[in-house]
DNA sequence: TGGTAAATTAGACTAATTATAAATAAGATC
DNA sequence: GATCTTATTTATAATTAGTCTAATTTACCA
């Protein structure tokens, strides 16, 4: 077996791949075991071979998503991941982060940067852009004027968020969660009032824009 | 000046760009005479430089648009632009392709057809992946089952649903439209019986998928 | 010039939603 | 343990939004 740090790639796009194989050869000590266009390849890959790092970018409905972390985690504990993505969705890069992903950039970062972060996670550190640092910086000091609004609502608000997005009028979310449709409207109204927001399809747009659904899911 | 083909990238993600410069390589007789992350440095581009080639995804908000193509082509007539975009909205894709892109791709296409897309529109051809061809062909010959639904919508009806999937209520729109709310209430029962929807919401979904409006215009 | 589709609206009716108020439960704090 | 806060739940009455039916006007096409 080589001595060189196995790295796998995943990707959807093939002209990532192509950009991502570009940066890894100006790292000498690297070596490419696979790459891979959607999960099942990805996995397939860990099965077979022994892989240090993945890079991935779990923000492509239908051939990675925001499991990919815990899946790889759960078939080879000690691969490090490094996220490339261009999700801006808070909630979303939160839970991925802690899922142990060990570094995280987004595809607007520059070339520079992302050499040092395939070198760093090869070596087993962590590496975050500024975009993403400011992300988790923002979460450990909320600052007052920008509040982060989506923590803020609560459990059940949330879920009855998702379920308006999703199209449903509140007679069917009452059905669907057997309770009373006034209870509904109170929590939909107490929604409306915490992002102010004036209309249910706001609230599809509010939801789209953080994660909380997304189009392909819808269908 | 050199006889090789003069290529422009044109891609806001570096990780693209690096992919597009790595493919070019494979091909002997380009050159690529500028990279740009966005609208503004590529204009820069053909206006300093002679371009015979434009690789440009243009769905990137913020970065580069759909107008893209017609910017090119009123700087530089005689430059030919290969779209490489992941954009599935058939509306916006023919509204493009209308605007005089010779060659269109999606990032999911493999290395073989990019390469072949890339010296195809050099030499001045079209080229277009089977999925733009499936659309270009769908909108000449419509099938009966799979009918292309946003054109049968009246362009009143598609004024009213950009509204309504930004948010409004009928009795702003009807305001902002000088009519009635009961003519919004018509408009709005015949799109939904129309598009097979049965509730305001799912038309900001709609919305958003066929391009009527997009999560960033909306902020 | 009659036919067709689009756009518009009203009246009567029904459904959806708000306002207000309040009950219950769980957790934190003192 | 008593109390305070927050989350969740619900109801009644009042209000608003939306549907159904039907009809009018406009514009354009054959």
């Amino acid at each position: 077996m080589s001595s060189k740090i196995q790295v796998a790639l995943a990707d959807a796009d093939v002209l990532c791949r192509v950009g991502l194989s570009g940066l890894l050869a100006k790292i000498s000590d690297t070596e490419i075991v696979g790459e891979a266009g959607n999960t099942e390849e990805l996995l397939r890959i860990l099965q077979d071979d022994h892989v240090d790092v993945v890079i991935v970018d779990y923000n492509q409905p239908k051939y990675f998503d925001y499991t990919i972390a815990a899946q790889i985690k759960k078939i080879s504990t000690d691969t490090q991941i490094l996220v490339i993505s261009s999700d801006s969705r808070r909630e979303r890069i939160y839970q991925v982060l802690e899922d142990g992903v060990s570094s995280f950039l987004t595809k607007q970062c520059d070339e520079n940067e992302i050499l040092d972060a395939i070198a760093a996670t090869a070596k087993g550190e962590k590496f975050y852009c500024h975009k993403i640092l400011d992300m988790i910086i923002e979460r450990s000091f909320p600052s007052k004027d920008e509040d982060c609004t989506p923590t803020s609502l609560t459990p059940r608000e949330k879920e009855i968020l998702t379920l308006v997005a999703k199209g449903k009028v509140a007679k069917e979310i009452a059905a669907e969660l057997h309770i009373s449709p006034h209870t509904i409207y109170t929590h939909r109204k107490n929604i409306l009032k915490k992002l102010q927001l004036t209309s249910p399809t706001e609230m599809v747009v509010y939801a789209l824009e953080h994660g909380l659904i997304d189009l392909q899911s819808l269908n």
